[in-house]
DNA sequence: TAATCATATCGCTTATTTACGATAAACAAT
DNA sequence: ATTGTTTATCGTAAATAAGCGATATGATTA
């Protein structure tokens, strides 16, 4: 990327679906996603057992999610219960369904 | 990636649906999509006018969306005809709409 | 205060993505 | 056959992503 400077203007929303997209855009992830929706929540080490994934990458991906806005941490000493952000998520899902539905 | 070889075992449409992401996780691709919405078509050429970017750079992105399946070009030479690709367009929208509504 | 537990972060390597300019390819018209 | 038009592909550079093991952090309990 030799043009980091030169900014794109699009248009509204767009910016955010494409952020959003890249959030799901790893399996891993969206496994992650939808095991939540599940289980409602969940901790970093339950998801170690499930993915065949170092716990640091697990939580490298958790990361990615976290700064998307799709989830949030809540402190349980010593663990962390890892949660959906509805706020976003409905934003996401809004995106998206206005995105298809022309 | 040092383990290209370890497969996780994802649940159905899964990989699917990352990759459906993948395709729209950079903001010039969903623009291009946005603007195939509002046109129905259009050829490489009038995409070149509207981003400030290489037509090298439009076209490998178009390469990326075709890939995935989400477009598909017609010739009409020496132009190329870019519509949608209403099937899989409708597997995506689902694919996100099922995923969003747990 | 020290030890423990769960998780995050660091440092590194490799692969992929994004961008470009230059060139090739496909086809139409001259 | 040559030229012109349009788009794809190639080669390359820089940035980002994805994985790992090792180490640091933060909170609790001994």
């Amino acid at each position: 990327m030799k043009r980091t400077l030169k900014n794109i203007d699009y248009k509204e929303n767009t910016e955010e679906l494409a952020m959003f997209a890249k959030a799901l855009a790893h399996p891993t992830r969206i496994a992650i996603l939808k095991h939540l929706e599940n289980q409602s929540c969940c901790f970093t080490g339950d998801l170690v057992e499930v993915f065949p994934l170092a716990q640091s990458t697990v939580s490298q991906h958790l990361k990615e999610l976290k700064n998307a806005g799709l989830i949030q941490g809540e402190l349980k000493p010593p663990k962390i219960k890892y949660c959906i952000n509805q706020e976003n998520w409905n934003k996401a899902k809004e995106l998206f369904a206005n995105f298809f539905n022309h």
